[in-house]
This record gives structure tokens, C-alpha cells and sequence, in this order.
DNA sequence: AAGTAACTCAACCGCCTGCTA
DNA sequence: CTAGCAGGCGGTTGAGTTACT
């Protein structure tokens, strides 16, 4: 498999250097006339590669003159980044990866880079490419209602079918709208009761046994009722795994903003790896109805009861069950 | 088998930000 | 204060590939 793939790789490298043409250009962004553009060649690649690997790369725009490449500094950046550099992960994203990526994106929208951050060996290229072409489907085959929360057949095989209905909800939505609605509920930049647990794995490599933790003390006094878990290899993030609950005695006095702004009671409340927060409750129809006429962007009616997206793994199943989850503004 | 629509993805474009002289 | 430059980032393009008819 490990093999096949590679295989694949190879085969890619190969055609793309022998098929698409190398033009000689001006370059808007720099001032060298004769700069070569297109499709990097193998003899180029080697240039890069020897070069960076024995100087670094200090100053971008001095790169193609010391390695001896007729290219800009910052297609020389852009070739290294999305990849030549050796700890590039390459190949189909991994459900892990997808799910993160779908996670990261209801929280943070399209910031690319900050995604990647968060997918070590994946570039931000990558995973704009992964998320328009992702897109393009959706729209050529739009669910039945935007508002209707049923998934047409293929979806219901898949555990991101509600979540990708709800993206392109999300989508539709008139931004202006959208921001304005925002404003009126949330004047602070980010809503009292929500934070970027994906500051506290900065700088951590992988090993976040207890960062979390620690995170959430500090920045809530949360105590979480259930311990962290990190998976086998520790460099994959997984927000199921990561999830944690926190049963109702818990909740601190902040979370008293967002209980009153709630027509009923909440059950329990989780925070996963994102910051990313869900209020369960056992009243799904009234909490629907709220969620339906707040027309809120920083919350997400997840209907328990229709079985969408594997959510058994996470919470206990109920016929009456209804989870919120909450998100970033977009403008965070 | 041929034509074409849809998809993929590397690379480019242009804007923004931060730094420095 | 400001102009110039470099780097970073998100949006977009377009050529090749794949899937479909």
C-alpha cells in the first residue's frame, strides 16, 4: 500500500515534467525580467533542494541567484513549501484529516494557513485545493432544502453529511447578514464563552497530554470530568478523541450568558479540540426552533435523533436528544 | 472509440503586513 | 512619517487527467 502509493507519486512527478511548457515571463512581483515560470523541472527541484539543504533559506529573494535558478524568490518559497521540503505528508487526506479539516473550517472559515497548522505535513495549498474542489461538488449536487436537515442517500453513508449541509448552509447565507447578526449578538470579538484550545497545542509537537487540560483550568476554571486522549502515534489530532465532558455542576459563571440566552435547560456541555463548544439538551424541538429563528452563524443545530455523523461515539443516543454547536465569527 | 464535462492541483496573482532605512 | 521591499496568505487560473455519455 505504503508502496503503491509512492508509486503514485512517482508516476505524477513524472508526467508533470514532461508535459506542461516552461515560459519565460516577467514576474509582477519582482523586478527580474527573464524569470522562468510554469512547471518546475527535476534539474531545478535538484538546485533547490541542494541548495536549501546546505544554506537554508534566510532571505527568499537571494535563493534563485545563489542556487543558480532563473525563478523568483517567491516561487522558489512556494516550490519548497508545497513540495520540496522533506517532512511534506503527501497522498489522499485521511478521514482523521477530513474530519479535522471540516472541524477547523466551521470554526475558522478560510484561513488556510491556520488549518494547516493544525495538519502537520499538509500545506495550505493542499487543503484549499481539497476544500474547493470539496465545494464544487456540494454545489453541483445542492441537498433537497437549505433548510431541510435530511441528507439525500449518498450523504446518509457518510458521517460529514449534516456537517457538510450545514457548511453550505453556512454558505448561502448572505455575509452581510451574516455579520450583522453577529454583531448584534456578539459585540466582543469572540463570544465570552469560546477559545482557541488549539492555542494551548502551539509549540507542543504532538505531546499534548495535559496541555488541554492545564488550557482549560486557566482560561475557565474548568475542571474536565473524563481525561484527554491522544492517539498512537501522538501527532494526530482527533476531535473525537479529544472531546471531553463536562457535566452541568461544572459550568463556571460564564457560561451564565449563554444559559440565559437559552429558551431551556442545558443538559451537559463539551468543548472539543478546536474550542469548539456543545450544549446538549433533551428538549431537540424547542432547541431546533431557537437555533431556526436566532438564525445565528456561531451556532449549529447537530439533530441527535436522525444519527447523523456518527455522534453515538461521542454522546449517548436519545430519541429526544439535540446538540448545539458553537463556532468562531468569521472575522476571528 | 471519441467527445466532453468534471475534477485535480501546481503555480501564479495581487493584496496585506511588518520591517527597515 | 513614508517609501520600498520581502514574505505570507487567500483567491484564481489553466493544463492535464479522469469519468461519463
Amino acid at each position: 500500500m505504503f508502496e503503491s502509493s509512492l508509486n503514485e507519486i512517482e508516476k505524477q512527478k513524472a508526467k508533470e515534467y514532461t508535459v506542461r511548457p516552461n515560459n519565460m515571463g516577467h514576474h509582477s512581483c519582482c523586478n527580474q525580467q527573464k524569470v522562468k515560470r510554469g512547471l518546475w523541472s527535476p534539474e531545478e527541484d535538484e538546485k533547490l533542494i541542494r541548495y536549501i539543504t546546505t544554506h537554508g533559506y534566510g532571505c527568499w529573494s537571494e535563493v534563485p541567484e545563489k542556487a543558480g535558478l532563473q525563478r523568483c524568490g517567491k516561487s522558489c518559497r512556494l516550490r519548497w513549501i508545497n513540495y520540496l521540503r522533506p517532512d511534506i505528508r503527501r497522498g489522499r487526506f485521511t478521514p482523521e484529516e477530513e474530519k479535522l479539516i471540516i472541524s477547523l473550517h466551521g470554526a475558522v472559515g478560510n484561513r488556510w494557513a491556520h488549518i494547516a497548522s493544525h495538519l502537520p505535513g499538509r500545506t495550505d495549498n493542499e487543503i484549499k485545493n481539497y476544500w474547493n474542489s470539496w465545494i464544487k461538488k456540494k454545489i453541483r449536487k445542492p441537498s433537497a432544502s437549505s433548510t431541510s436537515i435530511t441528507p439525500s442517500s449518498n450523504e446518509q453513508n457518510s458521517q460529514f453529511g449534516y456537517a457538510q449541509n450545514q457548511q453550505m448552509d453556512l454558505l448561502n447565507q448572505d455575509l452581510a447578514t451574516k455579520r450583522q447578526i453577529q454583531d448584534t449578538l456578539f459585540p466582543l470579538p469572540c463570544p465570552p464563552f469560546m477559545f482557541d484550545i488549539g492555542l494551548a497545542l502551539e509549540g507542543s509537537n504532538g505531546n499534548v497530554d495535559g496541555k488541554i487540560d492545564q488550557f482549560l483550568q486557566e482560561n475557565t476554571g474548568l475542571m474536565n470530568t473524563e481525561t484527554w486522549q491522544v492517539n498512537q502515534n501522538q501527532e494526530m489530532i482527533q476531535p473525537a478523541s479529544f472531546t471531553s465532558t463536562l457535566d452541568s455542576n461544572c459550568l463556571p459563571p460564564l457560561m451564565e450568558n449563554i444559559e440565559s440566552m437559552l429558551p431551556i435547560e442545558v443538559q451537559s456541555c463539551s468543548i472539543n479540540v478546536q474550542g469548539q463548544m456543545s450544549l446538549d439538551c433533551l428538549q431537540r424541538n424547542e432547541l431546533n426552533e431557537w437555533v431556526d429563528t436566532q438564525q445565528c452563524p456561531n451556532f449549529y443545530f447537530w439533530d441527535q435523533a436522525e444519527g447523523h455523523l456518527g455522534g453515538q461515539e461521542i454522546y449517548p443516543t436519545s430519541s429526544n436528544m439535540g446538540t448545539i454547536l458553537s463556532s468562531y465569527p468569521s472575522s476571528l
